[in-house]
DNA sequence: TCCACTTTATTCGGCTCATGAATAAAACAA
DNA sequence: TTGTTTTATTCATGAGCCGAATAAAGTGGA
């Protein structure tokens, strides 16, 4: 996105329409007070935005009036007529959707169970695309403006390009232009941990200073960082592969075709295959299980299965070793664990944290807070779709009319 | 430094020194091409430059005249006579110290062997301090400014402070403030790992866009990262602690307290010790041996000693993990390998390169180009000092008069 | 020697952007 | 009504940067 150096006007009104996003309504007052503005420069920026229809102000009278003294303030607030955007998620086996409105409100959401794995390029697209038609059309959203796709592995994110994916099994796929074509709408791709950590940071402003990682634990395993609030990009615009470090030289089988991966250990498809073999069951697949299948799980562990205890003590232990990692590489202030895979936290920490101070130096340890955020994959496309409406803001104007 | 953020004429102005430090004399339109300025706006910062003493002009008639037609260039460059600034580098039993003038001309150099570790707080900063003090003198520096101090661990950049150490023992220890009040002048501190980052990145324009990670290889193990050439900071302000990343659960010993630390395989002191424990030899001591002495092990090696090239296949195959871990969790653009380590490169290189495939995916390690960099702590030395030097280059004109 | 030509450097007017101060607006209180 | 309080807008100002015009300082050729 955005490869052109944004003015200083532009990154202005940005800044403005991430807060109002943020943080819903607010006064012109406020904004000033928020971002450090003068408040002549917020009526100005406002002003246009207000004229391109991009925001709107509240109706007089809307507020617990009479109480206050002064002019009562008018708050601001995104117009929510510019259209809609979707968000997607891809899994193995699960597309999830969610359908919101340029202010951001959730319109709709769906699950579709399909197996993406396998699929060629091309069917892979047409599967995607009709989801998505079908979905809109469903909700009768006819005003989508534009989609905001979220999937695992290496994500070209200014060229919407998936370089590396273990769960779509491609190699340098062009989905967005791909996606594109076939809806006839831009779509913005990100990696799916990066837009769940984007998610997360926008709802904590304390996670927005500094550099926070956030460790997301789900179908696989995933790194977003974020340093003062923007996510970090990788070479080719990606973020970060951490779930396919190999801390184990010869562990169990990863999705990514590697052995004794971080995700390998951690993720619910490889907590799910390896409580399945301890059963004896006949099919380990790779397959995503669904959220009743992991809670089964969780429960015959804490109910005192051994084996099982045995699995979740290993993961926290890989837990501890990849959030040491983390922490002596980057020293971030903030460390998130967070997603699916956060309902077994009670299981996985006390090994979790016997690993992080087993290797840690104390003193590196202190500086980063640790925060667990239970969270599940509705978050994640929240997420895509806020990282998309704000890509999108300077657009808005333009594409109302198209 | 620089807590308030700096204006925009502040930035430019920086932004100008820094390259004319870089590339050396420059006329004001290469100075322009270089930095995508308008003539009109280098001809403004240069002329306060001029004014203030920070650059002088080439006398007329300095150049081979005569052949180019057009008005003759007159470059521009750093006076040099704003005073002097010592860069510092301390080690575990070492300390190099350099000089050089406010246009980073290096004008001595000296290796002081003493041992450091154990010390107490004041009898270090005493011991520092009367060194830096001695080396001023004998070099009849009467003119210095500053002194830029790099060492081992985590050093808090903004406030001067080393939050900890595996060289010097000590735990949030204020050797910016302590060797300040000792010497009477401001004392800027660095990683040193950041430190020698960021002389290389300096002398190689590819590596300052992008993402660059630097590994370090000598005394201990560090990493400088560098994202658009400005080097990453950590909380605290400190950089990274790479090299303690524990990368075998049982491996020997670190000097960081822990077991199988990447430092304990690759550093210089680790070499020595096993190279010494293979041979019998009594006292395996953590102290840094010389170059002679590394010399020594590698020839003896590169002779075909069985047990040697044993202990560096080890330490290749700990590097291609550590590089490993580098590219999935960063995905930099350029990997630097440098420090004396690499003198044994071509020792290392076989199962560096069979353990960095072995863990990586293809997609993505072929996205960071590595570099090895031969450099030794001459380098440090004037990473530290040239780091000093920028953040010093705003204040230059006040402190020339104190 | 003088004039055209070339390249470098400076000056000047104008543009964008942000701001403080003054002013207007919209309420309440007396 | 009239003052008080708070919010929003307008306006003049200044920082910073730039393009265009101009000045400066040389070379080359008639």
């Amino acid at each position: 996105m955005t490869i052109p150096p944004l003015s200083p006007r532009e990154t202005a009104r940005r800044r403005l329409l991430e807060a109002l996003r943020r943080e819903g309504p607010m006064a012109r007052v406020e904004i000033g007070q928020h971002l450090g503005m003068s408040p002549a420069s917020v009526s100005d920026l406002t002003a246009s935005l207000l004229d391109e229809g991009i925001l709107a102000t509240e109706e007089a009278g809307d507020q617990a009036a009479g109480l206050i003294r002064g002019r009562p303030k008018t708050r601001l607030f995104f117009a929510g007529t510019l259209g809609s955007v979707i968000g997607v998620w891809t899994g193995f086996n699960r597309i999830e959707l969610r359908l919101v409105d340029s202010a951001g409100r959730n319109r709709a959401s769906l699950h579709v169970e399909r197996r993406l794995r396998n699929l060629g390029a091309e069917e892979l697209m047409d599967v995607l695309a009709e989801t998505i038609a079908a979905f809109a059309q469903e909700n009768g959203a006819s005003d989508v403006k534009a989609i905001g796709l979220a999937c695992q592995g290496y994500v070209d994110t200014r060229d919407g390009i998936v370089a590396w994916s273990p769960v779509l099994g491609a190699r340098d796929l062009p989905l967005a232009s791909g996606l594109g074509q076939r809806l006839g709408k831009p779509v913005l791709m990100e990696n799916d941990a990066s837009a769940m950590a984007f998610a997360i940071t926008q709802r904590n402003a304390d996670l927005r200073s500094g550099r926070t990682a956030c460790l997301m634990i789900g179908d696989g395993v995933g790194l977003g960082f974020l340093i003062q609030g923007e996510l970090y990009r990788g070479a080719r615009f990606g973020g970060s592969e951490f779930g396919h470090v190999r801390l184990r030289r010869s562990g169990p089988q990863c999705r990514c075709g590697g052995r004794g991966c971080i995700e390998a250990y951690l993720a619910d498809y490889a907590l799910h295959r390896d409580a399945q073999l301890i059963d004896h069951r006949p099919a380990p697949t790779l397959l995503l299980p669904g959220e009743e299948a992991m809670g089964a799980i969780v429960e015959q562990a804490r109910a005192g299965d051994a084996a099982l205890l045995n699995l979740f003590h290993a993961a926290g232990e890989v837990l501890g070793d990849a959030v040491g990692i983390l922490i002596q590489t980057l020293e971030p202030d903030h460390i998130v664990i967070c997603g699916p895979g956060t309902r077994a936290m009670d299981l996985l920490r006390p090994s979790f944290e016997a690993a992080l101070e087993s290797q840690t130096i104390p003193e590196l340890r202190a500086l980063a807070t640790i925060h667990v955020v239970e969270s599940s994959m509705d978050l994640l496309t929240e997420g895509v779709v806020m990282q998309s409406l704000r890509e999108l803001d300077l657009d808005l104007a333009r594409l109302k009319a198209a």
